[in-house]
DNA sequence: GTCTATAAATCGATAGAC
DNA sequence: GTCTATCGATTTATAGAC
């Protein structure tokens, strides 16, 4: 290819080359994931690629934006398929556990081990949070219609009510101490599940994944009284 | 130091080697643990240390077996400290997260990301078991005193009742539908809280991990009826 | 069992021509 | 905005002397 014939389309070579990183997280890991390689790939110079992406970290960012916005695109597509409460969160828990199944290494790269000597930059946070969003909505529509939980809950101490106060004044109105505290055991537990899973923890202990996330989910719809 | 000095105590050179991966190890994450820079630290050629471990991928093993048992050491000291069930877990859970806190490179190594192109041996799995062990026999015990669940539970399908059958035979007697399910969401929080907060997804939405991991365990045990 | 030397690669990032 | 060339490193693993 002679030189300067690529330029055609900036966003086009933008995306090619988070293709190429896409391929070489999933290969790789991120913590090796090569500029130059990105390159060969794509039969361009090494430092071409630097007038997209000025780092080797603002890739990583990108694809992590990436990540978190797809994967939080499918959660709420999840829940939105539900009709009544119980199945916006079943549909929501389905959808995070497809997801994380289907691209691993985006899981991995989000909800696994940090990368070493990267820290995620602020504009991150966003596309990090519609996850949680999906979850609270759904309890704090279950507290305003006013359902009894299913599992007995415990009184908050003060400095617990204070503790997680960012969380209970998520949403609005915000949730009651019950409600904060059975929301978060869901989210420890959703992403415990699925981490344990895909990480191969459960190798030899469960037999059969699917059938045994839809219980678990069924018994955390259970405990939030959807 | 002239050649041949140094083959005083072989397990004692081993530990050191051991101990130097650990290092790296914090400092720039499994994927890039080098046995180079490990033979620089011990004024060694990088040669010899391939006489005490054959490869790269022997040393993660080493290193991913250490942290499993020393998890694995602390979470049965945590148990042994409690009076009653409900100490014993409570105990367990906080050695837990103490020892993530404390380590949270070889937390990362044994139930974060698993290491690219590196897959774990079955020599492994003893060292691997030990946390739920201490666990599961809580939930036997508790299950043997006969004492009420403090949360409802599901009928198991007879598709789930397969699924997480080595879970519920793994102690003696074997556990009935109830507990095998909530051990199974005790196992997926308790790690799911220690992994978002390690790795920086409470980050703004919990201000206080020791007292919400608490409040968060009292209620596990209350669901458990302990 | 430790050493030197080596093979055959890899990397991020930059300078400067065009 | 793409290229070539380069800097100054890095790596796993092996061969063979001692």
């Amino acid at each position: 290819m002679p030189p300067g014939t690529r330029a055609a389309n900036r966003s086009e070579l933008t995306q090619a080359i988070l293709a190429s990183a896409s391929v070489q997280l999933a290969e790789i890991g991120p913590a090796a994931l090569s500029v130059r390689q990105i390159a060969r790939d794509l039969e361009m110079a090494s430092s071409a690629v630097y007038r997209y992406f000025p780092s080797r970290d603002a890739l990583l960012t990108a694809l992590l934006i990436q990540a978190f916005d797809d994967l939080g695109r499918a959660v709420e597509e999840g829940a939105a398929t539900g009709a009544d409460l119980r199945d916006r969160f079943t549909g929501a828990a389905h959808a995070l556990r497809g997801w994380a199944l289907a691209h691993p290494h985006e899981y991995a790269l989000t909800y696994g081990s940090p990368v070493p000597g990267y820290a995620a930059p602020t504009e991150t946070v966003a596309s990090a949070t519609r996850v949680a969003a999906v979850l609270l909505a759904i309890v704090r529509d279950a507290q305003v219609e006013g359902r009894p939980l299913g599992a007995g809950t415990r009184q908050f101490s003060a400095a617990e009510r204070t503790a997680v106060a960012p969380i209970s004044d998520f949403v609005e109105p915000a949730l009651d101490d019950a409600h904060t505290a059975r929301a978060m055991v869901v989210w420890a537990t959703l992403f415990g599940h699925v981490s344990l899973e895909l990480f191969g923890h459960m190798n030899n202990a469960v037999l059969d994944y699917k059938e045994h996330f839809t219980t678990v989910i069924e018994q955390l719809a259970d405990d939030l009284g959807l």
